[in-house]
DNA sequence: TTAATTTGCATCGCAAGCGACATAAATAAG
DNA sequence: CTTATTTATGTCGCTTGCGATGCAAATTAA
């Protein structure tokens, strides 16, 4: 870039801040996904829980907080929201009394139908296609790896 | 990728959010920089505000609001808190009674050197080129200027 | 000049995030 | 068997982030 080459990179400008990019980009990508999730009554970080449900239902806190890298800290209020929106149901493991698992209802169940254009009509309105996103996402995940080093 | 010709592209799994990758990164982001902000005695919506004064002191909460993609029901209670802290001064504007501007206090502008090493061990850490940083940093502003729209 | 509108900042309430710590069940060590 | 440790989840307190709303100063319209 002319920018590197030319003048002296300097590392505490704002406009030089990958970080600040990427914190720009998650707050204002939750932001762009509001409209869609605010018909469903549900909010962002709900959107990714059911996203794991979806795919696995019936699981434990932990595992849900491995997938998207949150503590049970955050996930336990959270959940316990979406059970009093009866979206799902947190019931003891019978073999493990230490366990919760997650169960989605039948109100939680039907939104997957609801959902399931959302993350095409983001795309659009991002104006992003699938690849693009897919490479984009591809590059972040190389930077998650390594911060989880 | 061989994942979208090969098998059919399910939109609402997990792995393939940009979304979910987007909003992982922030936060494993601002846990990274956490260590060096700790030892600063700040958090990370902090050090942004920082940058942005170390840019420019003086400025309107709006200004720095612009700037952060922030609002004022964010920043103040924020900006009141690096006030109790000493680390900057906020004062009515003269010519106009409803602005705030925000100074820097000695202590607040000394942090600065304490701070500028930051950048490059995150880099560091991140092991990931100045180069790299700054091409993923604009395909994410391409991404952030579609949302602002 | 007076009234209506805009602008800049603030308050309130709520949902995340997360560090520090608590607790009970399960497991391992003695 | 009893004690120590680990594991899974939870509580508490704090800072963000933000929608809704409030309010006073400044600006514009009438």
């Amino acid at each position: 870039m002319d920018n590197l080459a030319n003048k002296e990179f300097n590392p505490l400008k704002l406009e030089n801040q990958l970080c600040f990019t990427i914190y720009a980009a998650s707050r204002l990508m939750t932001r762009q996904y509001q409209p869609y999730l605010d018909q469903l009554g549900i909010t962002y970080p709900q959107y990714l829980v059911f996203l794991v449900l979806w795919e696995k239902d019936g699981i434990g806190v932990n595992e849900i907080g491995c997938k998207l890298y949150l503590n049970t800290n955050t996930l336990t209020p959270l959940l316990k929201r979406m059970e009093q929106l009866s979206f799902i149901k947190r019931t003891k493991c019978c073999q493990d009394e230490r366990k919760v698992r997650i169960y989605l209802s039948e109100k939680g169940k039907n939104l997957k139908e609801e959902a399931k254009n959302i993350p095409l009509e983001m795309a659009k309105s991002l104006n992003c296609s699938v690849e693009k996103a897919m490479c984009l996402k591809n590059e972040l995940e190389i930077l998650i790896n390594q911060m989880l080093k």
